[in-house]
DNA sequence: TAGTGGTCTAGACCACCCA
DNA sequence: GGGTGGTCTAGACCACTAC
């Protein structure tokens, strides 16, 4: 409004997003290489990539690193106060979810509300929706509620497993929603690259009889989902 | 873990965040110039901007455009599902909240879940947090609920004044919260360059009788606030 | 091996803030 | 008016991907 986009980049941005409006590119649809963008802009490969740097930071576009641009597809709704989880909710939103297993570990860990140096296992597993990785987890467990799990087939739903091979149910769960930047395993794992912006979801669920169950942590490629919460009021519904 | 820091940026960030450790610098504080802390690291100022950059999105430091990088102070902790707004949840975690009225007019517009162009008033506002802006806010409101409120004092509790004055009393609430970028006045008035990341929070709020009262688009800075929350369990289950 | 993005240099000018 | 961050240039080499 104030702005009328004097800026190079501004300009590169708007002239993207109307070749994106356009329908000249699809969802999923690669973009030139930078160099090539650059040269038909006429500008640095720098400015070119600050335009490129915006737009992903507005969800528009994303990256795989080394490998390219390309359109970011619809995102998912996350609502935390229901209970469905991944393969659930994906399934729901007409999309495909998938789950690869990375690595299963017994491990001591400082991290939930825990005697410190508890022993813990953790499972890092990568979510796919309609085969694109948006998120990165470690489940934290408790062994002691979960003998032999690591021996199993993690890369199914681990709600699943708990309700039928341990008799535990899901009830509460406190999440904790924040931007973050991508690091290490978790931007290596996304394809991301290191200090991509993401949103990091942090989850603790409680059993039938309010005791804690596990400890999710959750990177999520900021463009994938929305937050959806419905505070019903709290009288007699 | 995988990664040990090789590039130049990583082992910037790295020696900042010993430093911001080390207590050499406090919450709020002003780091030295980038041209200074570029020839204290030896470096460029653009590979030195990246490691700022960095810290940025983590949530570490935070610019005021064109005034210089500061200490990000901790995060307020936001509920969706509780009926505390921004003055009462700023108080009641320690904090001093403000706000400033930007404008207040009659709007035609096309948002919310409404027939096009229906007439509206959009109220703009600038809360602070300890004298520091962290969210640009628009509210859509039904003229016909409100007689006359565009006259009335509106840098206090719009809440309290749909209550006190017209006998509206807020209720359910929806949520979409999500990561985007700032651009035009939002950017502006959060003094955060074009393109920052924001965290966005849509919220329409409707009356104790179901009826949409108004809609809130939020513009948060994106280290400003945790979303916290709790999944009761569906009563006996 | 060719092409991609990731990183980096050593400068430059401009718009704005503050004393 | 001096210092700040915002923007921009015209190159360069490296690490990785895809073929």
């Amino acid at each position: 409004m104030t702005e009328k986009s004097t800026t190079q980049v501004a300009g590169i941005r708007q002239a993207l997003l109307a070749q994106i409006a356009s329908g000249s590119l699809v969802s999923g649809a690669k973009l030139p290489s930078e160099r090539d963008l650059s040269d038909a802009f006429a500008t640095s490969r720098i400015t070119l990539k600050q335009a490129l740097l915006r737009l992903e930071a507005e969800g528009c576009i994303y990256r795989e690193s080394r490998r390219g641009w390309f359109l970011t597809p619809p995102p998912l709704s996350y609502d935390p106060t229901t209970k469905s989880f991944f393969n659930q909710m994906v399934l729901s939103q007409g999309r495909q979810p998938a789950t690869r297993l990375l690595s299963a570990d017994p491990e001591l860990c400082m991290k939930m509300a825990l005697p410190p140096a508890t022993a813990l296992h953790r499972i890092r597993r990568l979510r796919f929706v309609d085969g694109r990785a948006v998120m990165f987890v470690e489940h934290l467990l408790k062994p002691d509620l979960f003998p032999d799990i690591l021996t199993r087939d993690l890369s199914s739903s681990l709600t699943t497993m708990y309700r039928e091979h341990y008799g535990i149910h899901s009830g509460r769960a406190t999440f904790d929603i924040f931007p973050a930047a991508a690091y290490g395993d978790a931007a290596r794992h996304l394809t991301v690259a290191e200090g991509s912006p993401l949103l990091m979801i942090i989850r603790i669920n409680y059993d039938q009889h309010g005791r804690v169950i596990d400890c999710d942590r959750e990177y999520w490629r900021h463009d994938a989902l929305r937050v959806s919460v419905d505070s019903h009021a709290p009288a007699i519904v």
